[in-house]
DNA sequence: AAGTTGCA
DNA sequence: GAAC
């Protein structure tokens, strides 16, 4: 069974959600049209190819992640970094689509960060079973800047923590078109996405793919 | 450890 | 979900 809280008496659903001060979800916010958005995903992974990157401790992570802009966010066993040159194809990262930079500035107008100026997109596809660790977001250079995360395709669960590992973490659904947007007092704060069901998203297939604005310097 | 598990 |  589920509650949904939010849900209003007079019937109409709400399309903003805080998740506490600075955190808040844009639900259903508006995406490039269809074939924009396919095109500007494949531009990137044609020249940066998804990859399955190791953590530091050895771990292949389950997610498979690029990213577009002048930084891109890498990991392997000597630790996780922003790099301007993107060691697959040993090339700087793709140029970040105008689409997209539009798409995550007016995203994060909308939740109160106005001039947010993202020079990273990490692009992550989450297969079936593929998930991601409560973790922060802390390898840029400075935290003034917030974060937005774009989820596309199949639903899941957001895990949205506080800002020590222990504090219980929100779940939050989200779903093709859904934005999160977090900064300032809640810039540190632990998050991650739960294990992905199966399914068939009409435009993605069997994928959710995420794409998370930041500034990394 | 952006991970897995001699777990519970 | 806790522990590591």
């Amino acid at each position: 069974m589920t509650l949904d809280l939010f849900d209003s008496v007079g019937g109409t659903e709400p399309r903003e959600e805080d998740l506490g001060p600075g955190a808040r979800v844009l639900r259903g916010f508006a995406l490039p049209h269809d074939a924009a958005l396919l095109s500007a995903l494949q531009g990137i992974t044609d020249a940066s190819p998804f990859r399955h990157m190791e953590t530091p401790g050895g771990f292949r992570m389950s997610v498979a992640m690029t990213s577009c802009g002048a930084w891109g966010w890498v990991t392997d066993r000597t630790g996780y970094r922003y790099a301007e040159v993107d060691p697959v194809p040993e090339r700087p990262w793709p140029t970040m689509p105008m689409a997209f930079l539009q798409l995550a500035q007016s995203a994060a107008a909308r939740a109160g960060f106005a001039d947010f100026v993202p020079d990273s997109c990490l692009v992550n596809r989450y297969d079936t079973g593929a998930k991601m660790s409560l973790h922060q977001d802390k390898d840029e250079r400075d935290f003034s800047a917030p974060i937005v995360s774009v989820s596309l395709g199949l639903p899941a669960v957001f895990l949205f923590g506080g800002e020590g590992r222990a504090d219980k973490p929100l779940r939050v659904r989200l779903i093709h078109g859904d934005v999160v947007v977090w900064g300032g007092p809640a810039r540190l704060r632990y998050h991650g996405v739960m294990p992905l069901k199966p399914g068939h998203h009409p435009q993605l297939g069997a994928h959710r793919i995420n794409l998370t604005f930041r500034k990394a310097r």
